[in-house]
RNA sequence: GCCGCUGUAGCUCAGUUGGUAGAGCGGCGCUUUCGUAAAGCGUAGGUCUCCGGUUCGAUUCCGGACAGCGGCUCCA
């Protein structure tokens, strides 16, 4: 049992599942089929039928039947042109097209091909003269392999789901059906990990977002517009704050902006022409002018550093605000907290000089990384790029320069990362953190982006030393990115078990009778007092008495269910010995009341 | 936006092959004052998401809208 083994079978299984399917629907026109993390997929056009789950018992029964029977699958070998006209013999537009491009330039990746280069490889220099061939039973099927030797060597798989996707992933093309299947090499591993996908949704943040009473989407107010509730605030603002004092101490200030502008500011800074069909537009009945709601923060701080002249002594100016942006999502993009239309970001712009650059990115992955160590939560940093696609504003020595300084500072605190062109921002490159969500799915949680583009298009400047003038580059910053987002990511890291210091209700008092009401307030004395200091400082004790006439198995439960963190028992006993009994997650211990407030201030 | 699926009480769900619905939890009331994950009894909650169509009759069938879920595309 390895990998390749476990690749082969399900690569395999995919050719089995279209196998199936052109039985079931000989008209099939088949796209690609490839391997996935725990499964694979198949690419099928149907034309106006459409498969759904329904289905699936059916294309399983007759993929049990293809695998039962126990074709070989033989490999062999084609001339190009001949694969061509198989394919256009029967049918199967997309694979000809997929042979096309390898005789073409050699390659059938769509994003080598898309960049207006089709037709630009010279013909025979990277081009293919042959193709291989795999047929199981009937299936043919153009494929580079490698396949088990028999069909019976699948292991156990299950049709999980299936999903529209455009063909090579291009809006613009047709949209084909992917059927999403997961393979393993034994039964008892497919059970454990559909065991895992049901666990997983015990800690999904909508789920948890409910149960915990977290946030609300209202449909009158609108889908991707969530509403939070007293217990989401709080987290919202404790992790804000923390994001805020971190850059505190570093110079940071804070400035406020309004959330509407006019559209020319974003007609200057380059977004007018990249995001212009997301923005919710505002009308004004008084003027003519053209509003948009923001879409981020950035041109709005640029005028801020524009409001006075500067001198390279002022620099870096270091802007902090928390605010919310709006943008027009798409709905089928929209879902929970991670893609929302209102979302709020702990936003920051420096503005310094070129020789500043690298100790305030140093500063600033500082930090991140600070942040994110204190909730013990993993990421992966990517180092995002541009690519040869249009859309990206500003000289190409320039990139050039901003991505290198960017891999330096990486560099520099020995972070782990990885490269990927095509994801920077139309301004600039950047350094992203990736957090990973309950299901896998990744999401960019903080990010630093190096930006020479729009100062210079608002025309920002500086007095230099020599009295002439510069112009100042831009750092943007988001520690938590998007803080819905990053709520949604840090419920399902928690499971909903917020680190003691953010659990919006921190402590319940959990009365036995009615006998103790004297004594809580003792307690509550003590609690009102405790202010904790690190890693938020001022962060005051969040506390509930919970002395309803219930029982005490049901008043653990409750709070317990609800994952407040420590829940402070109170009956007789306790009040005769001057002390209370201390339930955490890690067991219960009595502490004496004189203790209280620093063994509080020690968790 | 596109493809597929889903929408019954505050929550989790059952049900009606077309004759206007039910449970548990929660809420409320009474009893109980009970030391470690649900005390007992009683009771009130529903234009079955919304709008059309078919039908003697629609929560159930059909169409549309809205919302949610899984993908695709996109993410300043």
């Amino acid at each position: 049992m390895n990998d390749e083994h476990l690749h082969a079978m399900r690569h395999s299984l995919a050719h089995i599942t279209a196998a199936a399917v052109q039985r079931l629907w000989p008209e099939a026109k088949f796209g690609v089929g490839p391997v996935v993390d725990n499964g694979f997929y198949y690419d099928i056009d149907l034309g106006d039928k459409k498969i759904s789950e329904a289905n699936f018992p059916k294309i399983e029964k007759e993929m049990r039947g293809i695998i039962d029977y126990g074709d070989n699958f033989e490999r062999s070998e084609m001339a190009i042109d001949e694969a061509i006209a198989w394919a256009q013999g029967n049918n199967q537009p997309y694979k000809e097209e997929l042979l096309n491009d390898l005789k073409r330039s050699g390659t059938t990746i769509a994003k080598d091909l898309d960049v207006g280069e089709l037709g630009l490889a010279t013909d025979g220099v990277s081009a293919v003269d042959s193709v291989s061939f795999y047929k199981n039973g009937n299936f043919v099927d153009l494929c580079r392999g490698p396949h088990v030797d028999n069909t019976k060597d699948v292991g156990a798989f299950k049709l999980l789901r299936v999903a529209g996707a455009y063909w090579r992933g291009k809006e613009t093309n047709p949209q084909m059906q992917r059927l999403y299947g997961v393979a393993f090499e034994t039964q008892q591993e497919l059970d454990q990990y559909l065991e895992r996908l049901e666990q997983a949704k015990l800690r999904d943040h909508r789920r948890l977002g409910k149960e915990l009473d977290l946030y609300t989407i209202s449909p009158l107010v609108g889908a991707g517009l969530p509403l939070f509730t007293p217990r989401g605030t709080i987290l919202r603002d404790v992790f804000a704050q923390y994001s805020n004092q971190l850059r505190q101490k570093f110079g940071f200030e804070k400035v406020w902006t309004p959330h509407i502008t006019k559209q020319d500011l974003y007609e200057k800074s380059g977004h007018w022409a990249k995001f212009g069909d997301e923005l919710f537009l505002v009308t004004s009945q008084e003027t003519d002018d053209k509003m948009a709601l923001k879409p981020m923060n950035c041109p709005h701080h640029t005028q801020i550093y524009a409001s006075k002249p500067r001198s390279y002594r002022d620099l870096p100016v270091r802007y902090l605000e928390t605010t919310t942006d709006y943008r027009d999502e798409k709905t089928g993009e929209l879902g929970g907290l991670n893609r929302v239309r209102s979302l709020t970001q702990d936003d920051s712009h420096v503005f310094c000089r070129p020789d500043q650059i690298k100790d305030e990115i140093n500063n600033l992955l500082v930090s991140a990384r600070e942040l994110y160590a204190t909730i013990d939560m993993p990421l992966r940093v990517r180092l995002s790029y541009r690519d040869d696609s249009d859309g990206y504003l500003g000289e190409a020595d320039l990139w050039a320069s901003a991505q290198v300084q960017l891999k330096d500072a990486v560099l520099a605190n020995a972070i782990e990362f990885f490269e990927q062109e095509g994801e920077a921002a139309f301004y600039g490159p950047k350094i992203d953190f990736m957090a990973t969500d309950a299901i896998g799915r990744e999401h960019q949680v903080a990010t630093i982006q190096l930006d020479f583009v729009q100062p210079g298009r608002f025309g920002l400047e500086y007095t230099d030393s020599e009295g002439g003038l510069g112009t100042p580059v831009m750092i943007h910053c988001a520690l938590l990115g998007s803080i819905e987002r990053f709520l949604s990511v840090l419920i399902e890291h928690m499971a909903g078990w917020f680190p003691f210091w953010s659990a919006p209700e921190q402590i319940r008092v959990l009365t036995i009778n009615d006998t103790v009401g004297d004594y809580v307030e003792d307690i509550k004395r003590i609690l009102d007092g405790v202010v904790l200091m690190s890693p938020v400082k001022y962060n005051e004790i969040r506390y509930m008495v919970d002395d309803r006439n219930e029982s005490l198995g049901k008043k653990i439960r409750e709070a317990t269910n609800f994952k407040i963190p420590v829940q402070l028992i109170v009956g007789q006993q306790d009040k005769d010995n001057h002390e209370v009994s201390v339930r955490t997650q890690a067991g219960e211990e009595k502490i004496s009341l004189d203790a209280l407030a620093d063994y509080l201030k020690a968790i």
